[in-house]
DNA sequence: ATCCGTTATGTTATATCGTTTCATTAATTC
DNA sequence: GAATTAATGAAACGATATAACATAACGGAT
């Protein structure tokens, strides 16, 4: 089942961050003030963020973050495999089930950050058998997929015109 | 079949060059000096090159070049889908066949580089299916896979310490 | 051949994203 | 409670990409 980014119901954030300071606990590893702080700004957004943004919204409440801070807290939870670094859109957002079964694709949207996490181990296998054969191997159960989300399809066809564009995001 | 990243055959990349030429020609857009040079430094490194180095690179020809001269031309270049840029690695790579059907999967060692262009229409109809059940679209028809090439396989099993390390490679 | 709109390039500066480095403080272990 | 390790603070910097505006080259019309 997809998991879609979506407006959560009422504590489920309160949840999540109660799973994840179990996950780190389990670990061995801390779920310190800062870290959780940047997870639950992730949690709380529902769409991605960047670093920059994030670094702001941290200095709501600790005024003295800079850089490191942020980028610390995400290496991370990144390494804790409760949040994702989404490379299409530059931006970080948080893994709505770390608990749960890996996802195998992260499906973005080029157009606002917004995320689906599918997890599909049937694909995901054949994914890994097909790039097997080129002798390559998977580095990662997380394949990132560029797409549009609903609104952002919309917007692109309300808008349309026929010019061309360029094809990357920066 | 993959078309991997290799050594080319003696006049590959000048036949590739000819293959560009030629495209643009037909869709009335011009493959400028500048805009060649820059597909030509792509074809001949093989692997994936940063931006900045292919500024370097350009230097050598063009001692005036600066970050826009190379921008503008891999903006060119992608439009005309004679390069791919590889997020995963923040770099860029030369098409490998520009004029036959268009790569469903291009695989990207994270460890340098390296990339291996798939044809593989089943799959990617299957990929697609799948993310139009989560309401999103496809927004482009090359995904990007993150990978490990046989060399770096290797390398990492061979330095391979068991500490932990960062998910992501910038 | 010249004009003129369009496309391409030159040039400087700046925005954005991420890391290095080293000092300091806080936890954990013994 | 001293030693060790982990986390944070703080400043500077490196790497990646774009903005803005001026100039030059091209390509079709006359």
């Amino acid at each position: 089942m997809p998991t879609s980014s979506r407006p959560l119901h009422p504590d489920a954030i309160g949840e999540q961050l109660r799973t994840a300071e179990a996950l780190c606990a389990e670990r061995g590893r801390r779920l310190t003030p800062i870290r959780r702080k940047v997870l639950e700004l992730l949690l709380r957004h529902g769409r991605s963020l960047k670093a920059y943004e994030l670094l702001d919204a941290m200095r709501a409440e600790y005024p003295g973050a800079a850089p490191p801070t942020v980028y610390r807290a995400l290496d991370f939870l990144m390494d804790e495999g409760l949040i994702h670094r989404l490379d299409a859109v530059n931006a970080w957002t948080a893994c709505h089930d770390a608990a749960g079964e890996p996802h195998d694709l992260l499906v973005v949207c080029t157009g606002c950050g917004a995320v689906a996490e599918v997890s599909d181990p049937v694909m995901s296998q054949q994914l890994a058998e097909r790039v097997a054969l080129t002798g390559f191997a998977l580095a990662t159960h997380e394949t990132e997929i560029r797409a549009l989300c609903p609104q952002c399809q919309q917007k692109q066809s309300v808008g349309g015109s026929h010019t061309h564009h360029h094809g990357h995001t920066h």
